[in-house]
DNA sequence: TAGGCCATCTGGTCCT
DNA sequence: AGGACCAGATGGCCTA
């Protein structure tokens, strides 16, 4: 699919006309004005001005010298200089690379992002995190495993979910919660879920689900390769944390100051471990609307939303290659 | 239809 | 002067 920005990006590369242009783009005073109302249109000038109406440009340009504003006070400031048509053009030249320019600096941002989104514990090509939640749930992830390392915590505790899901949308927090739980529950007792489909015992602990009937796994993957090297480091002894050791104030944790959002309930939104919940909320896309609206009612659930369709049936091994992470305590 | 998310354009500011 | 960075504005897309 082609998004429009992206055709509108290449018409400008190619030199199309100025689409919307405010008859001071060189304006040295800086009036603050001239951009919140760029596009809002002012009274004055409702209608975008293609390039190539210099003349009149011009003209306007002459006049404003020395002129009065609607204050009645003088214009500060140098003296403005003519617009020529070079000057236009140069300007015009100099706008669209810096255009240019944006949107690279964009892209690269993005880019950035998407590596922080392909290394996060949840890792959804079909619920794709967005730019905040993928950057609250990168602290979160900080903070967990800092915790972790600081040896109060278990990498598949409870406690280490509940810290990954601070301050995170409902739909984020059922991904999180969705990704983690790991290994085959007590009561199914065999490698297999509801469905009957099979889930391979996995060796490094990392299971993922998705939903069948479904185009793509809705609650991404849950890689736990993620946290091998900090099995490896801990050797594995604080496995046996229970969630109640877990204290996010206790001493050494790191200072967390609060999510970034409106807190969740999260020990209300989230299944423990010891007992998984058979059933999710069903997978829906990241609607930080409808959380907002409705986050008192998450608050005031207890447990999962027992919804019957959502269930996970099928396994994906875990396809995140731990370099990242163990790049990070190589040294 | 409202609201969220996103890409893009743009002008301002700071820095080299 | 030019580039990087930033924030405001805008419009498109999508979903509830």
């Amino acid at each position: 699919m082609i998004k429009p920005y992206m055709r509108r990006g290449e018409e400008e590369e190619a030199g199309s006309p100025l689409q919307w242009m405010d008859g001071d783009m060189s304006s040295p005073d800086g009036d603050a004005s001239i951009s919140s109302n760029r596009y809002r249109g002012s009274a004055v000038n409702q209608q975008p001005r293609e390039i190539g109406s210099e003349d009149a440009e011009e003209d306007e340009e002459d006049e404003e010298e020395g002129q009065e504003d609607e204050n009645g006070s003088k214009r500060r400031g140098p003296k403005k200089k003519r617009m020529t048509k070079a000057r236009q053009e140069r300007f015009r030249a100099r706008r669209v690379k810096a255009n240019a320019r944006e949107r690279s600096r964009m892209h690269g941002l993005n880019d950035a992002l998407e590596n922080l989104r392909s290394i996060m514990p949840c890792h959804s090509k079909t619920q794709k995190l967005s730019k905040i939640e993928t950057l609250r749930l990168a602290r979160n992830y900080i903070c967990a495993l800092s915790e972790a390392l600081e040896g109060g915590l278990s990498t598949e505790s409870r406690g280490f979910m509940e810290t990954l899901c601070k301050g995170l949308s409902q739909p984020t927090t059922n991904l999180v919660a969705g990704c983690l739980q790991l290994g085959p529950s007590p009561a199914q007792g065999k490698p297999e879920d509801r469905h009957g489909v099979h889930v391979p015992p996995t060796p490094l602990g990392g299971v993922s689900y998705s939903s069948p009937g479904l185009p793509s796994p809705p609650y991404g993957t849950f890689d736990s390769a993620h946290l091998l090297h900090l099995r490896a480091m801990k050797g594995g002894l604080y496995d046996n944390h229970s969630p109640s050791e877990y204290n996010t104030g206790g001493v050494g944790t790191p200072p967390y100051d609060g999510p970034p959002t409106p807190p969740l309930s999260i020990s209300s939104n989230l299944v423990p471990k010891q007992e998984p919940s058979p059933h999710y909320l069903p997978p829906h896309h990241y609607s930080p609307s409808s959380v907002d609206q409705n986050q008192g009612l998450y608050q005031t659930h207890s447990g999962y939303d027992p919804h019957p369709e959502g269930p996970y049936n099928s396994y994906h091994p875990p396809h995140m290659p731990p370099r990242q992470i163990t790049s990070i305590y190589r040294d």
